[in-house]
DNA sequence: CGGTTGTAGGTTGTCGACAATCGAGGGAGG
DNA sequence: CCTCCCTCGATTGTCGACAACCTACAACCG
């Protein structure tokens, strides 16, 4: 190998399409797209710089996804979720990720260092930020952590059926934050150590059991709160991501 | 509703992109099309008298669900599955599946009567195409069994987990014949009776486990099979797959 | 003859134009 | 005032043309 013998990396080649498309899922899930905001395509491809085809690409993929809805000749919005959403994406998630650990808890053979990592990335990101509301990237941490977990049964099939499902949970917390950061921490550590001296299983199952209770009950109080200034919030949330 | 009130069935308006979609993702699940065929983007685009974009479109689709592969500027094949897909594939399903069963049971009020109506379609269909190599039909039937079990958990989440999944069991077994039709039959009614008077989670897991070992042991033997004619064999399936 | 470079053929990547479709709003009729 | 119809603007659906790219093979050089 050349490359190698030179130290030249491989560039980096990724499609107009595949560039699109992890910007937009990113500003979705981060909330700097925020609910219900239209997605035009032309108005994409000229903030992108590109043709239309990408943008419809990217966007049939985030459809695929879950994280937009779109009706045939009316558009693409990003995707409002409701309390049931709320309920669905932790029942799932519950399933998914109680099913890996007890998959790896049956090998016997699992690497805990790999979360060990996740978790500290966590205790960083919250000394950083400060106890105030958890930021983008404390929630992200949290998900990650959560990816982690998943990956411990070491089946790409489990982790690509646990993705969407991450992504939604992100964009959850994201939209209605509800930790503080200690609470976020802790949590996670209890998480880890259950590996070693407890029922993994159980723990990852009360864990979000009880993170769901926290959003849906915040997510109720949204809920109504946005059927009264139905319209007004609409627009502002629209005007605000059409920058 | 005057539709509803006067029977009415709504139109069934599918785009052009939906339309190729479910058509190649049938043939592709039936195995008319087999591994490695190539799928031109013109071809398929004559071929169903559309433009490039509705099949670029169902492409792109078909590979979010990984039904098949394709690398830049090179094109589109079906994926060819290896034993360690096999294993995989059968290894999230068991999460799911056994996580779904779980999740019902919890719920202690579900309605077996859809698992019994799926069982009774099972039988029909084996009855009809009799005991030889199991028939698509029969295949279909099978998986459906499955879909209707995870369904069990009223989680629409965890159904979409669950559908590629299903899908590439259903192609695998398409492609390597295993089971006897009888066997279908009675391994999937002591699915059912486990739900009444068992454990059903330690039931779908046997029942799985016992399919991958089946299967694995068929791909192994096709697999070095393949390796020995390669070439020919790989043209074989194009020209077929190319009618 | 080994290895490199140029070239041709075929496939996908990207784009802009035009058609189909939808919803909003105005105007006529009752 | 209400209802229906029609028109209009906006948005997506579809298509074909052209560019970018990759592979294989031929030509070339040492």
């Amino acid at each position: 190998m050349v490359a190698t013998r030179w130290g030249l990396a491989t560039v980096e080649r990724r499609s107009t399409t595949e560039h699109v498309l992890s910007e937009l899922r990113a500003a979705i899930i981060d909330g700097r797209i925020g609910p219900r905001a239209p997605l035009r395509e032309v108005a994409l491809a000229d903030a992108f710089g590109t043709g239309r085809s990408a943008i419809r690409e990217a966007l049939s993929a985030l459809q695929q996804e879950g994280l937009v809805v779109s009706e045939r000749n009316r558009g693409t919005w990003v995707r409002e979720l409701s309390c049931d959403d709320v309920v669905d994406v932790y029942r799932a998630r519950e399933a998914i990720e109680t099913a890996a650990v007890a998959a790896a808890l049956e090998r016997s053979s699992y690497d805990l260092s790999l979360l060990r990592a996740a978790l500290h990335e966590l205790r960083t990101v919250c000394d950083r930020d400060g106890m105030r509301s958890p930021s983008q990237a404390l929630i992200a941490a949290d998900i990650d952590f959560h990816r982690t977990l998943v990956a411990l049964a070491e089946s790409q099939r489990l982790s690509r059926a646990h993705e969407p499902l991450a992504a939604e949970a992100q964009m959850l917390l994201n939209w209605h934050p509800v930790y503080s950061g200690s609470d976020y921490v802790d949590d996670h550590q209890q998480l880890l150590d259950a590996f070693e001296g407890g029922d993994a299983v159980a723990a990852v199952r009360e864990h979000l059991r009880l993170s769901e209770r926290l959003i849906v009950a915040v997510v109720e109080t949204y809920s109504s709160r946005l059927r009264v200034v139905d319209d007004g919030a609409a627009t502002a949330t629209t005007e605000e991501a059409d920058r």
